[in-house]
DNA sequence: TTGCGAAACCGACAATGTGTTGGTTTACTA
DNA sequence: TAGTAAACCAACACATTGTCGGTTTCGCAA
């Protein structure tokens, strides 16, 4: 959010309807082709009320995926919090489970209609969950190695789940975690 | 390409005027940010000569897209050709090398600031050859397993090459290849 | 070498979207 | 219930977009 404006009912109110506006186009057409015009008269929103609250369609696409964003970490800190620390795979399982249970925004913002705004900061999150995640590879005497197994990794898993998600979740979230464990754990080799 | 015009010396030299300028812009901003106008301004070429060639910017991008993923699939069926048809590795290794000999475009193009387009026509690539990405991988009784770790890889993959153009090449070709290589073969597990 | 035709240039057009502003109306809250 | 902040409204200057009809330039082929 750029502006700020008091926090009042009123105020509350308009920015929950801007917000669900944006996602419900998003689900119709992609970022660059929605404009703050149509968003407005679709909220039945004044424009110049849209711009009281946000610099632009970016700004409000920011404030709706820091919301989603605060959801899955707490999620996260949670579900990290309950489980075993060293138990990086029943993390993982119930993170697919979340997953699978507040699908319809997360298809939303992980689908490439969006910025890749949202992903990048999914992958921040994750970043700094890197040692349990480290800890389903075997440990390299490389750390450079290690950084880039990280990154297959990430990606991989965060590629899978919006496949997942776009496939209208056909596989169950077991399958989507086991998957995720097993193809974190790289095949170990002789080395260069 | 959108419109069809005669291919001529003048031609050639204002498409790719326009697309080399679409490319120096790309490294400045991203897509959305890019105007017809200020390309055309930068290219020297009339705003009315744009749009005898493309329908648009995005137009113009596919085409710029198009071009390189011709190279590369032409540079694939040459490895893969070249290679034991059965020595997927090897395939991997060519390919890392050849990514690092044509940095120049592909980091672009594999950036953030350009499309999505380009990542998918070049997943699309992949797919072609996923019986060879496969072969990494022991084979599953589970034909939607198979399918979650090859979306698996094939993201990793990506995403890795991603960060290893984003980071100027730090990491050898030999050290990203087998990262692939090692990363693609799951770790065994019971089943579910 | 020259001339024809296609392509590039030029200026202008309506249409659409963007931010911003000054003034009015509505509704929460103290 | 009165005061204030937020929402509405109308209008603005500005930029960008596509699309014209007309002119100039260039290159290929006779």
């Amino acid at each position: 959010m750029a502006k700020t404006l008091t926090e009042s009912r009123r105020t509350r109110y308009t920015r929950s309807v801007l917000q669900d506006t944006m996602v419900e186009l998003l689900r119709e057409k992609s970022m660059p082709h929605i404009t703050v015009s149509e968003l407005c008269s679709q909220a039945d929103v004044n424009r110049s009320t849209f711009y009281a609250h946000y610099d632009g369609l970016e700004d409000l696409l920011h404030d709706v995926e820091g919301e989603a964003i605060d959801h899955v970490s707490a999620a996260f800190d949670d579900l990290l919090s309950q489980s075993d620390p060293t138990d990086a795979e029943t993390a993982i399982r119930r993170i697919c489970a979340y997953i699978a249970d507040n699908r319809s925004h997360l298809q939303v913002l992980m689908s490439s209609r969006a910025d890749l705004d949202f992903q990048r900061r999914l992958m921040g999150l994750l970043y700094q969950h890197d040692d349990e995640i480290m800890q389903l590879q075997p440990a390299s005497n490389d750390p450079n190695e290690n950084r880039l197994r990280l990154q297959f990794a990430i990606h991989g898993a965060i590629g899978l789940i919006q496949y997942w998600l776009d496939t209208g979740l056909e596989a169950s979230p077991e399958q989507v975690a086991q998957t995720i464990i097993d193809m974190s754990m790289p095949k170990q080799h002789a080395g260069l």
